[in-house]
DNA sequence: CCAGCCTGCGCTACGCTGTAGATATTATGT
DNA sequence: ACATAATATCTACAGCGTAGCGCAGGCTGG
């Protein structure tokens, strides 16, 4: 490629400045996404973006302070997809406090569900948090705790009891995330088990049992392990509610 | 400051370049951590690494490749941490079979507390994984879901049980350690539980209950929440080997 | 109708980053 | 003693986030 690839275009045609449509911060965070979600998030630069939408870099810090905020942008826009939307509440409260466990499951899938389909952003929803006190964070990322104590509130946990089952409800579900996106990453080619995982590089009397458990990790169905920890985490949760 | 501050030491003693002790790979991994610990991840440079070390930036690629071989090296330098050391194992099977909710709950609270140690390795920690197959990642990353797995198989879960075991319950401390470092971001100066926390910040229509538990967030107790979860997981477990 | 501001954008430039490649120095084998 | 290998250091480069400044067009107040 030539020298200056990137930015020619805009360069041999001049083309008007404010006569492109103005930029918004949705486009800017679709893009952000897209790239992310195309080459990891070390490929989100500043210019790389304004390339995609065909904009000077520069013109970015105008709906984003940092590039800091817009990763918490990212963030806000994926989370975005988490919260189930209060869908006209035409049966007045039919949807909402009808079986807890059932809302708590359908949580957890959709969480899994958007993980999935933004596997690389997944880092920053889980950890970009520990960047800031809890209040200052992005509202939108704070709407699924939200979210939770009310329901775990409606299932008969007092206050604190709906926090914490909270916390601990969404921290099985980021662990379960986690562990399914790294059991995702294989190499397909390779047809026996053991070696498609590359186990065979761990020593046998180092790491006995993750190496005969190889089939079973090749075998990884992460919604029926979700359902299952679901089901020991709400027996769980039953048997706290109970005392 | 001067404009070659960090590298004069170095210039004006010229010091016979091969006469200091050889750099190890223990040392580059400690001094990793130690910046981490200080400055953050985004702290971690090679030239500041290289300065903390008295030595040459480049002199670190002889110990390791890249720079993400370098953060995989801190990554396992801290799970090292994390491994009970199977110490003299002198009453034969005394310490490892007797009690196996009270190892779990043992290990849960010492990775909690590495955590504590190293807040800002975290991310790494629990986000590295993502970058590679699960078995070329560094080995000692791999140990605890070793050890986790042989105490599951010997507390009567068959093997693929104890693999979902030991992934949930590993899950459960991920999450807890993320919620609990979330929570320690705080501005300990205010002296209203609310506003330490910035919860003014949040709307009280769009956030009644979060803001409702001011106070409880305030009171956060990162042990005994462990406990509780570990109390609720546990029973859940209980449960599922029951069947 | 126009002056003036305000907003959104583009360009240039600066100090930083990771690291390839060339160079300089020391240790080793005979 | 000297050739060779090994290691440490230096230089340089492309790419990063972003401060600073200039320019255009739309809106407001007179």
């Amino acid at each position: 490629m030539t020298s200056d690839s990137g930015r020619v275009r805009r360069a041999v045609t001049p083309q008007p400045p404010g006569r492109r449509t103005g930029l918004t911060r949705e486009q800017i965070l679709t893009a952000a996404v897209a790239i992310i979600d195309a080459d990891g998030v070390e490929a989100l630069t500043m210019r790389r973006l304004g390339q995609a939408l065909d904009r000077d870099p520069m013109a970015i810090y105008r709906h984003a302070a940092d590039k800091d905020a817009l990763l918490d942008g990212v963030v806000e826009h994926v989370a975005a997809e988490l919260i189930t939307p209060h869908e006209s509440d035409k049966n007045g409260n039919g949807d909402r406090d009808g079986d807890w466990e059932a809302q708590l499951r359908r949580i957890a899938h959709t969480f899994r569900r958007v993980a999935l389909a933004h596997p690389r952003v997944v880092p920053l929803l889980l950890t970009r948090p520990l960047s800031g006190p809890l209040a200052l964070r992005p509202l939108g990322t704070l709407q699924l705790l939200e979210e939770l104590i009310e329901l775990f509130t409606a299932a008969g946990f007092d206050q604190t009891g709906a926090l914490h089952a909270a916390r601990l409800f969404s921290g099985f579900f980021y662990g379960h995330v986690l562990h399914e996106l790294q059991e995702q990453i294989q190499n397909p080619d390779e047809t026996d088990d053991l070696l498609r995982l590359g186990l065979h590089r761990l020593p046998i009397t180092q790491f006995p049992r993750l190496r005969s458990l190889a089939t079973t990790l090749a075998a990884y169905d992460g919604a029926a392990e979700l359902d299952e920890g679901l089901t020991i985490v709400l027996a769980g949760l039953h048997s706290q509610l109970r005392t």
